[in-house]
DNA sequence: CTGAAAGCGCTTACAG
DNA sequence: CTGAAAGCGCTTACAG
């Protein structure tokens, strides 16, 4: 026997009230058109005294705006997309946008079913963390059909967007071009490299081929950082210390850690290519006894809470997490505001290397 | 010079090209009413070759449903409401529903505004964390005007709702009873106690009282449990080891970890109320030199991805995060399924202790 | 099963 | 400034 719920009050249950016409009451409240002080008194004190709120649906029904911008995240639960999407919030709020967040988990299927929902709730705009940068056909389509887009974290050669990321590769380049700069020749990385054709990943990101950010994942970027930073200093890569999990999983990088380590020539130093990579390699480093710098150098990729609460404390990359996500949202609520804004591309922020205990010349 | 969009396809331009009316076509598609075979194929047909789809606000305004449910987070950046989130979000969308996720940060200002605009949005059911369990008459107003709300990880004895919790008091209790049957008798605690009222926490919390959990914040109830645990095991409970920090900032934690530790006849043992005290008083206790569990003990709230990568590994009390956002969306879902569903009421979830290396008998 | 019409709750031209 | 009317894109009774 549910209680009867009084029916919320409308429109013209307001205008009705004050003795206005619908029109009137709905310029008086929806801050559009112009109305006397008398009428807004009127339609105001009315509107309080039935508790109106307006239906917010039915006028976006209306204008076709919903001041609600979509946000595709690949992992709703890493600290990187947490603090993002904080970053990206905050803005749009700022801004009178509200946030649709979904989550991909790094599936591409997920994803396009995700950008149909977000049409379907025709949401202004969208932010999304491409699972696929070669795969973005139905980001072009939403992009076409008139709703923005703004990658966040990857870029693409195929999508005519802005993009907010970092440049991975150069990242990893600096951090590895340290590490080899300390003295080391056997670096390890650890990295998902979760995409099939990035299990024959030498075979593209051989010596001397140029590829775009554009056409490569944040791993991709990051490992081929690694490599070039090889090249460049004449060290060679050694395929045993590129350790691939084929998935975004702490356990593999624990198993691939380990194997590492226990390799007949183990590496002196290894770089860990995100948070969860680190987690588990981290994990598998302290159960192995292995002293941390003296008998393996650590860099990690993304700076956390506990960076500097492990012992030794890690030197990492630190990306402008936050900043990202508020930039991606600037960006998108400027290109909401004017569609035929400036010609979109990418953002680059900086990224910082953060020495601290993890890192030192190699054991002789 | 903007590129013109060509307009979206509408029910009627479907319609009129399968040569059937609005009214067949909303059937064909909708999944609701019925239609022959033949006609069905051809509204399909159609729907399909004009890249037809559903506008799922003008339905909703029909319908009075979004299948959207609004998320009040109080920090949507830390790892407890990330994790929360992923499991509301997997649960909610097996169900059909989006989630729209604003932020509190744990004031009471922004979550009137949230609940507004979420009911404004006209959510289907709302999930919320209160800033504050005994103001909560903007949830009180949002179930009486037909809005559902299920609160998470705080219950208010002042809303008849469902709530999923765990009992913080019980669960402080069976960490602390833990530490003084190690023989620890001098246990700090750092908790935020934010609330202008709690700084005069013994005046409430005095021995005797029994103060309901749904009156009390987590803080306040983990409180509760520390000093519950020193009553019944007849340890004096000493003021100047009660480190409150008056926010939730890991930097006043850490300012509070070190006067604790600065004290004439420091503590033993600390336990640390949750994932940011955690953060800043380890950091704290990293920089004073202090021996973890030679000189001092530590038990934390919550189970975090580094809690066994820092050296020595934590001992904890774990939450089941995830599962607690699944239930939480289970609830709403079966109160927006049904509103004359049976009573409301708190969940309570169980907690873990588990024991790592942190603590240990204390120094004689 | 099918269609014409009304309606969800707003906002937007259009006259006055 | 104000109101009557039309319209946003759907779904829902209501006849047939």
């Amino acid at each position: 026997m549910p209680v009867s719920r009084q029916r919320r009050a409308t429109l013209p249950d307001v205008a009705a009230l004050a003795g206005v016409s619908t029109a009137a009451a709905g310029r008086a409240l929806g801050g559009y058109g112009s109305v006397s002080e008398d009428v807004k008194r009127r339609v105001l004190d009315a509107a309080e005294k039935l508790n109106y709120r307006t239906n917010r649906l039915a006028a976006s029904v209306r204008t076709g705006r919903t001041d609600t911008i979509g946000v595709i995240c690949a992992d709703i639960e890493s600290p990187f997309f947490a603090r993002a999407l904080r970053g990206i919030s905050d803005v749009a709020h700022s801004h009178g946008f509200s946030t649709l967040v979904t989550n991909s988990d790094e599936d591409l299927t997920s994803e396009r079913n995700a950008v149909q929902l977000l049409l379907d709730k025709q949401v202004d705009g969208i932010i999304c963390a491409p699972a696929d940068v070669r795969q973005v056909a139905h980001l072009a389509q939403a992009q076409s059909s008139g709703t923005p887009v703004v990658l966040f974290d990857r870029m693409s050669d195929e999508l005519d967007a802005d993009a907010v990321i970092v440049d991975g590769a150069k990242a990893a380049y600096q951090a590895v071009s340290r590490l080899i700069a300390l003295g080391h020749r056997r670096i390890a990385i650890v990295t998902e490299l979760r995409q099939p054709r990035e299990q024959d990943w030498a075979a593209y990101l051989t010596r001397g081929s140029e590829p775009s950010l554009g056409t490569l994942s944040p791993s991709e970027a990051r490992l081929l950082g690694y490599l070039r930073a090889h090249w460049d200093a004449g060290v060679p890569v050694r395929r045993e210390l590129v350790r691939r999990t084929g998935a975004y999983e702490a356990d593999s990088a624990y198993k691939q850690m380990k194997r590492a380590l226990a390799l007949k020539r183990p590496p002196t130093a290894v770089f860990l290519v995100d948070n969860l990579m680190t987690v588990g390699a981290y994990h598998a480093i302290r159960d192995s006894g292995i002293a941390v710098p003296r008998e393996l150098s650590v860099v990690a990729f993304d700076d956390l809470d506990w960076s500097v609460l492990v012992s030794p404390a890690l030197t990492v990359i630190a990306q402008p997490v936050y900043e990202m996500g508020a930039e991606a949202a600037r960006r998108l609520v400027a290109r909401i505001g004017d569609r035929g804004a400036p010609a979109p591309g990418p953002t680059f922020m900086d990224v910082t290397l953060i020495e601290r205990e993890s890192t030192a010349p190699p054991p002789d």
